[in-house]
DNA sequence: CGGAACTCGTGATCCGATTCACAAGCGGGG
DNA sequence: CCCCGCTTGTGAATCGGATCACGAGTTCCG
C-alpha cells in the first residue's frame, strides 16, 4: 500500500512525541485518512494490535519498517544531472531512508568524471558496469524528454527493475520493471483545471448569453 | 481528470507528426491506457468525432485545452528556495504550459531582495503583498517539513486556494483549498517495497525455517 | 465479580472507475 | 445505390478500494 510510509511518519512523530501506544482514531488523524482505513491497511501485516487499548507504536513501527523493507538498501542512480538531477543528487532524506544515489548519468562531457555533491557523474555507455559496481537498484530519470526512453532502456538492459521518471513521458518497458511517472507539470495543470472550474461565472462561453 | 494533461501531450506529438485525424486506439497506445478509457474520458467533453473515421487532432487539442483551462495562466510562488526549489523556479517549462514563477519566498536574509534565476525573492512576512501584486494563484511549498505548515497557513490567508506541496507532510488547510502533495521519499519506499516483494527467498522470516 | 467504556478486526455494503460489448453512424468502393 | 469495414459513443457488467457496522476482546472501576 502506497499509504505505509505515511503511516510510519506520524508513527515517528508520535514516537519522539513520547506516546508508546496509540489508536487508529490519533493514526488516521495524523496521516489524513479514515480509521477503518488504517485499521484494514494494518490488518494486512498481521497486525499486533490489542482491542480496547489500541497499538504499541514501536512494535508497530517495527512491523511497518519490516513490510516496507526499510532494513534493506537500495542504491540509486540519478540519471541527467540538470537542475532536478543536481537537486536530487543533493538531498540527504534519501540517503537517510535507504536510497543513497551512489552515480549520475549525464551527456555532458563537462561533468562526466567530476564528483558532484559526493556523487561521480559517468557516461551513459558506462551504465552497465555503474549498476553492476553499485548493485543499482532504482534508477531515476530527470532528463530531457526526448532522451528518456533511451535511458530507459539502458536501465533495463542493465538489470534495473524498478525506475522514477520526472520527464513528462510515457515509457514503454518489459512487464517486470516498474515505473512510477512523477510529472509536476501534470500537478499544475490538475490544480489549474480546479482552479478554472471554480470560477465558472465570468470564463465561460455561456457568460456571453 | 488527471489523463487530459497526458492526452494533450500525445496529440501534440502526433500534431507535429504530421497526423491531421487519429483514433482512440492510437491515442491510448500513445498515452498508456485503455482505448475505450479514452473514447469515454473525451466524450465528456462534449466530443466531436466522427465514427468511422477518428477525431481531428487540431479540433481535439483545441477542446482539451480548452477543458484544461491552458488559454489561462496562473502564475506561481515557490517558497523555499533550496536544492528544490531552485529547480522549479530555473524550470522553462512551466512558463510555457500557463504557470510562470512570479516569485519565491524565503527565510535567508542572503536571499531575500536578490533576483534568482529572474525571479525576486521575498520574505515571508511578504507573502500576501505577493500574492496580491502578482495575482498569485497557486503556492508551491518547498521548505523543510518543519516549516510547510505555517507556509501553508500564510498562503491560504493570503488567499491562494491551491498548493503543490513537497515537504513530506500531511497539510491541514480549510475545505476549499486544495492541495496535491508530491512526495518523492514514499515513491522510492514504493518502488522499494515491490523490489523486497519480488526477492522473498532469502529475505522472508521463513526461510529460516 | 459485573458492567461500562473503549478499540480492534473484519464481513457486508457501497460507490466510483474501469472495462466490455455492441448498436449506430460514417466513408469508400463496386 | 447499396454494402462492407472501420470507429465512435454508451449502456451494462465488472472490479477494487473505501466505508460502514458490529461482534469480540481488553481495561478499569465500583
Ligand atoms: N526542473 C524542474 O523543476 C522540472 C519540473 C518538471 C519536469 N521536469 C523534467 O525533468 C527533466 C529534467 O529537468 P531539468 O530541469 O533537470 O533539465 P535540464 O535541462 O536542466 O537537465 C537535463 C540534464 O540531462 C542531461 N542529459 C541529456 N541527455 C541525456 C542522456 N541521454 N543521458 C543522460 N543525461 C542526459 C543534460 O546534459 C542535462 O544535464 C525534464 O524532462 C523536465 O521536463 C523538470
Ligand atoms: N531536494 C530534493 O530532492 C527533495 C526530495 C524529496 C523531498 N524534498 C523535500 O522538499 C523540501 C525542500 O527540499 P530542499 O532540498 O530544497 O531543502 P533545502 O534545505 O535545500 O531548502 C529549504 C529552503 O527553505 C527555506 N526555508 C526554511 N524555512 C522557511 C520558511 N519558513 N519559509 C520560507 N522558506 C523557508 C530555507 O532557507 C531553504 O532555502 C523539503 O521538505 C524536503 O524534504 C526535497
Amino acid at each position: 500500500m502506497a499509504r505505509l510510509p505515511v503511516y510510519l511518519r506520524s508513527l515517528s512523530e508520535l514516537a519522539t512525541a513520547g506516546s508508546s501506544t496509540t489508536s487508529s482514531d490519533v493514526l488516521a488523524e495524523r496521516s489524513g485518512v479514515n480509521a477503518a482505513k488504517v485499521r484494514k491497511d494494518l490488518s494486512y501485516l498481521g497486525t499486533h494490535g490489542t482491542r480496547g487499548v489500541g497499538y504499541d507504536v514501536r512494535h508497530l513501527i517495527f512491523e511497518v519498517s519490516r513490510a516496507l523493507g526499510v532494513a534493506n538498501t537500495w542504491p540509486v542512480v540519478v540519471c541527467g544531472l540538470g537542475n532536478l538531477g543536481r537537486a536530487l543528487a543533493n538531498h540527504t532524506g534519501f540517503t537517510e531512508r535507504g536510497f543513497p544515489v551512489v552515480a549520475a548519468i549525464d551527456v555532458n562531457p563537462a561533468l562526466i568524471g567530476m564528483t558532484v555533491d559526493g556523487v561521480p557523474v559517468h557516461s551513459p555507455d558506462r551504465l552497465a558496469d555503474v549498476v553492476a559496481d553499485h548493485d543499482v537498484a532504482i534508477g531515476v530519470i530527470a532528463t530531457p524528454p526526448g532522451a528518456a526512453q533511451d535511458t530507459a532502456d539502458r536501465l533495463v538492459a542493465a538489470g534495473v527493475r524498478s525506475i522514477l521518471d520526472f520527464s513528462s513521458t510515457v515509457l514503454s518497458v518489459p512487464d517486470h520493471v516498474e515505473v512510477r511517472a512523477v510529472d509536476l507539470s501534470t500537478e499544475l495543470q490538475i490544480l489549474g483545471f480546479h482552479l478554472q472550474r471554480d470560477l465558472p461565472a465570468d470564463r465561460s462561453p455561456r457568460s456571453l448569453a
